[in-house]
DNA sequence: GCTCCCGGAATTATCATCGG
DNA sequence: CCGATGATAATTCCGGGAGC
């Protein structure tokens, strides 16, 4: 298991890098939010530690960022001296998992580690977990279960907006604006790719992953 | 020249609203 | 409640442009 811890506080990186040094976690370090950013697009991590306080990118920026931009789904602790409710919850929809008041113990940090580790497989930057389908960006396919299907651009334009604002449903304007960046063609073919996706989507799973919510716009179901 | 992808437009189907 | 009507969405076909 490799874990990514991200504190300016050297010291902090050494108690816990000395407390974990005989389990069989992968231990690597940042000392700020810029260098950790890199880290992760450049490594595959199972878990990101993340000092409140970190600099150049603070914490809730980079978690938004892993989860919005780079749709990863890798655990996120949070380290905070930090307690009260309302920053608890500005963590929470950053898109962090838990958050952890400090000091902390290593033992306890370690025990977090392995929690997390359970709930489940690595999932690389570039995927996105929907109800049951696994959407992956860079190779835009969709899986679901054994069946990968490969989507035009324009499909998976249409799908990565959906997925951004999933369970929500998504304006016709709103999926305009983002697929052709405000520049919108003359008529509106978003009808005939939102048809062509769902034909393509239908022939390969067998079922309507796209709903439509009259006079609102689409979600995915 | 052929194929694929995309945008445009016409037609058909479905839904919501309103009045009797 | 039910039918008429307008609004909205789905479906289909066609043509243009890019890439091979």
């Amino acid at each position: 298991m490799r874990v990514l811890i991200v504190d300016r506080c050297i010291q902090s990186t050494i108690d816990i890098s000395n407390y974990l040094s005989d389990s069989n976690i992968e231990l690597d370090f940042a000392y700020h939010g810029i260098s950790a950013l890199e880290l992760i697009i450049k490594n595959e991590y199972d878990i990101l530690i993340l000092d409140a306080c970190i600099t150049k990118l603070d914490a809730l920026s980079l978690s938004k960022k892993l989860r919005q931009q780079l749709f990863s789904s890798m655990p996120i602790i949070v380290l905070s001296k930090q307690t009260e409710l309302a920053f608890k919850v500005q963590c929470f929809e950053a898109g962090v998992d838990d958050v952890v008041a400090k000091p902390c113990a290593p033992q306890e940090l370690y025990h977090r580690i392995l929690a997390m580790a359970k709930r489940g497989p690595l999932r690389g930057i570039g995927q996105q977990k929907i109800a049951d389908l696994s959407v992956d960006y860079n190779a835009a396919t969709i899986t679901r279960g054994t069946r990968k299907i490969k989507l035009h651009q324009m499909q998976m334009k249409i799908i990565k907006v959906l997925a951004q604002h999933y369970p929500n449903t998504v304006s016709r304007e709103v999926l305009e604006q983002e697929i052709w960046s405000g520049v919108l063609p003359d008529s509106s073919p978003l009808r005939t790719h939102i048809y062509r996706l769902r034909q393509n989507i239908k022939n390969q799973l067998d079922r309507d992953i796209i709903s439509t919510v009259y006079a609102k716009g689409y979600k995915i179901a």
